[in-house]
DNA sequence: TTGAAAGCGTTACCAA
DNA sequence: TTGGTAACGCTTTCAA
């Protein structure tokens, strides 16, 4: 293993270079306060030891500790892998850090990780979740730090958010679909325990075919947790089932649409001539070599470096205040509707 | 904007209960050790507080941070999501939190983000690249923390690795397919640059070939950094443009399959019939309900949790030195070969 | 432009 | 079982 190294401390440095700590300190975190050559006398030395300062101890004393908090419920459902990637990478060239916790859908597990990151004492957090309980609510009110939340864009706000309307969404694919001239639209999805947001998507879906008159909703919420494709398969089956003569389906998202897909195959249905079939996502398999599948393009990365620069520019004293930014969304028609 | 609010400090809940500091902190850390009832009066005061202990002073002063860093390429790409996942997963339940960084497969970026990982006293270090530069290693091994490499069974580890054999994993497939009576197997990928595992698979395919003494590479690597869909499209067509009686092919991951598979459907070939098609990861939309893809499971999830354990081991003092992991893989048959 | 001193909030160490 | 004191490595503040 390797060896119990010392870090070399910022002391250290300043010996080295026959300074002072505050000016070592000065050359890292203001080097325009510092004259250049003993700027350079200080980088010198700073190279030599391979001195790395110490953030914690930065963050200690100065109260700033360049941590960015998130809080995601997983990452390996397709929707908030590039959020991350977003937020990441944003938040790198700032010089800030991102503490990552997983929560699993689980609201102890969000309560509990909430505190470990204050713990940690970030500049900000994000969040992917819609619902927070009580405890949460008033733990993030208390921390006196920015708030960002994200993929939605709440009623009552914590403090801030970045995300689009889903109701708005599945309101505009609907449309879409009608607008091709479908009348009998199906929904498929999860129950509602196992994706809000989907079901907020469902609700556009409804206000769509209200507006049209089109008062015959079809939907069909499979429950449990079985994965995306299995609810896709299992909705087309059922939806035909109950409403055989239904001409487009919508999927609450891509991995769904790609389960119908895969059902409307092997019951030998052409898509989309015999039932047209939509996703939500715009996930990479959803592009033209891929599925080539007709859905809604939202902007996960965006989302993510949005909500850093929000954070980044809060942190440097611009309190630009609670700010809700609608980043939308976008109909992208490919050959599956 | 919330209240720019002073956090609790544990003397103000040592005052609160009339005990020390020091009995606080045992309260905290090492339950054990403290009298019941003393320690029941000081959880009373927490609570009432609402004391959230600073963890960065903690660290500063114990010199342990409790935060285990991760150096990811990109969450994008399906590969490293599930990892992510385990990684946090198992180190909240053990107190510990994960700082995120990702590199975007640019070695100036891993070297930075390294820098930027050390400057927070990390007490474990996790990478999924497969190379570093030169200063890369040698700062990871001064810095004197357990690292773990994912993902890979490197020849020369920094220190630990958990992962699986990509070369044996591309053999089994090779064998697999021709044990499954093809002949003319082809492989479709990335070139080296922007995929090193997905060229120690196609080694894999190599060596299978040469085992049976099928001398007959037909390997299509495709440049250029396009998504993945696009590789296996253009690499399913540049391989029968040049190999017409291919029967077999191996794409480096599922994604690329799904575009194969897709362009196979446009030329009206019948898989596995006319052509079989493999892929790698077993990403979730290679499943049953999805694209039933043949593919080879790898322990995604699996390599997170296990890297996690590993290095909270080590933490606690147990130093079992360098280990090299190996989680294995599995063929998984489905209907496209 | 530079430096000295006093914290920042916790835990290690030793003593009671 | 509990407590006092001295770090931990940096930055703030104020002075030179």
């Amino acid at each position: 293993m390797a060896d119990k190294r010392k870090w070399v401390r910022m002391s250290e440095v300043a010996a080295a270079a026959k300074v002072s700590t505050m000016t070592v300190s000065r050359v890292l975190r203001a080097p325009g306060k510092v004259r250049p050559e003993t700027s350079s006398r200080v980088e010198a030395a700073i190279r030599k030891l391979g001195y790395v300062p110490d953030e914690a101890a930065g963050a200690l004393s100065s109260r700033r500790s360049r941590i960015i908090g998130a809080l995601v419920s997983t990452l390996g459902g397709s929707f908030f892998a590039s959020t991350v990637d977003g937020l990441s990478q944003t938040l790198r060239e700032a010089g800030y850090q991102l503490l990552l916790a997983t929560t699993n859908y689980t609201p102890e597990i969000e309560d509990d990780s909430i505190v470990a990151m204050l713990a940690h004492r970030p500049d900000g957090l994000v969040l992917t979740s819609t619902q927070h309980t009580d405890v949460a609510h008033r733990r993030l009110k208390r921390a006196g730090i920015p708030i960002v939340e994200l993929w939605e864009l709440p009623d009552a706000p914590i403090d801030s958010a970045v995300g689009f309307s889903n109701r708005a969404a599945g309101k505009a694919m609907t449309e879409f679909l009608a607008g091709a001239g479908h009348q009998r639209i199906g929904f498929i999805g999860r129950s509602a325990r196992y994706d809000k947001r989907g079901q907020m998507r469902r609700a556009g879906y409804t206000d769509a075919l209200d507006d049209r008159r089109l008062h015959d909703p079809r939907v069909v919420a499979v429950a449990g947790r079985g994965d995306d494709q299995s609810v896709g398969a299992v909705g087309l089956a059922d939806l035909l089932a109950r409403w055989g003569d239904t001409t487009a389906m919508f999927c609450s998202s891509d991995s769904v649409a790609l389960g119908a897909l895969s059902e409307a195959r092997r019951r030998g249905l052409a898509v989309p001539e015999d039932v047209a079939i939509a996703g939500f996502g715009d996930f990479e398999m959803a592009s033209e070599n891929g599925l080539a599948l007709t859905t809604v393009r939202v902007p996960g990365f965006a989302i993510g470096e949005e909500a850093a620069r929000l954070l980044l520019q809060r942190g440097n004293g611009q309190a630009s205040g609670r700010q809700v930014i609608d980043l939308g969304f976008e109909i992208v028609r490919r050959r599956t509707a």
